[in-house]
DNA sequence: ATGGTTTTTACTGCGTC
DNA sequence: GACGCGGTAAAAACCAT
């Protein structure tokens, strides 16, 4: 049998198991491991899937309000937006290689000594520097995505939360940022519930390339996908077609009488589907996009097929062969 | 690499408006 | 004739081995 990409033999996170010191009284209700509560970031963090349960209350907006756009000129102080394209150019401290001081002279035993402390410790600055300057590159483009694809914030919170854990675990040197970034987000939309797909992650990418001789960039996303899951022990199970049903019908809301009528019919058909063993092997998206087409029947507020394809980027083909076997499922129940 | 499964693409015929 | 729908065949994509 087909199995679906996220479905591996469970594994236990064996760094949990060695740290008994973060005793923790709750546990995920996504994946059942224990939360680890992050005091200096604020945030109540998952062990097995990274998923954020609460983060911050702290509110980065502005502390004032406008009521006009004359009013926000006058009370916006701050000056230039803060750019996460900086580089240490001119910035960073240098430290001559040679034992001497200004004037030429060689240095003391004492004062070599001090200077090769000196040079270390400017080392290893300079790389969290390279380090932090990553990040920020990486949290520019996974804002920009998510914001493409209406990802909320929590998605946005949980994505660089992964992105961080890669960052610990040295994942990102010799991939690219854009990838990891991208592949982070992908499994942070599946953590959140507010799935999308690998292709639509790819099409928002700084990797799209819709040039016909180099049709699958996305293989990097998903392999990439694969990488943090297995190197994270990220547990994602396939992602419920259910969670699918809100987006598509939000996007059909125009060619249907009652939006939450037939949601919500889609939703009991995907549940008797799931019963009788549909799902299986099947993509997620294609399943969804099929009961929405069932139920627009059921509910007699008929789309076209075409309309639902268009809308959920599925084929028509597909709604076809699956709606039928969806359809006997929710009436033999 | 290969094989089994699903998804997509292209094309065709049928019934209805 | 245009459109929606159902179907077939074959190619493409995908995952597991």
């Amino acid at each position: 049998m087909r199995r679906h990409p996220t479905e591996k033999s469970p594994q236990v996170d064996k760094e949990a198991e060695q740290n008994p010191t973060e005793v923790a009284t709750r546990t995920c209700d996504e994946c059942g491991e224990r939360l680890r509560d992050n005091e200096a970031q604020g945030e109540v963090v998952c062990e097995g899937c990274g998923l954020v349960i609460s983060d911050s209350a702290i509110d980065h907006g502005p502390d004032w309000r406008a009521f006009s756009k004359q009013e926000e000129e006058k009370k916006k102080r701050v000056g230039a937006p803060v750019t996460k394209m900086k580089h240490d150019k001119g910035l960073s401290t240098n430290i001559s290689w040679k034992d001497e001081d200004a004037y030429g002279k060689s240095l003391s035993e004492k004062q070599r000594k001090k200077m090769n402390r000196l040079r270390e410790w400017n080392k290893r600055f300079r790389s969290q520097d390279a380090q932090d300057r990553n990040l920020k590159r990486a949290l520019t483009e996974i804002n920009r995505m998510a914001s493409a694809l209406g990802l909320n914030e929590q998605v946005k919170e949980t994505t660089s939360i992964l992105y961080r854990r890669c960052q610990e675990k040295n994942m990102i040197q010799g991939r690219a940022i854009e990838s990891m970034a991208a592949a982070c987000l992908y499994a942070a939309s599946r953590q959140c519930r507010t799935p999308r797909t690998l292709n639509q992650i790819y099409t928002v990418s700084r990797l799209y390339d819709d040039s016909p001789q180099n049709p699958k960039m996305s293989n990097r996303i998903n392999r990439a996908y694969r990488f943090i899951s297995n190197q994270l022990g990220l547990e994602l199970k396939p992602v419920d077609p259910r969670n699918y049903l809100n987006r598509y019908m939000n996007e059909l809301s125009h060619s249907v009488d009652s939006q939450q009528e037939v949601t919500n019919t889609a939703k009991q058909i995907l549940t008797a589907g799931e019963n009788e063993n549909v799902h299986s092997g099947k993509a997620p998206s294609c399943l969804a996009a099929s009961a929405i087409y069932a139920s627009s029947i059921i509910c007699d507020q008929k789309m076209t097929q075409s309309r639902i394809a268009e809308a959920t980027n599925t084929s028509k083909m597909t709604i076809r062969t699956q709606y039928k076997t969806l359809l006997s499922a929710y009436k033999s129940d």
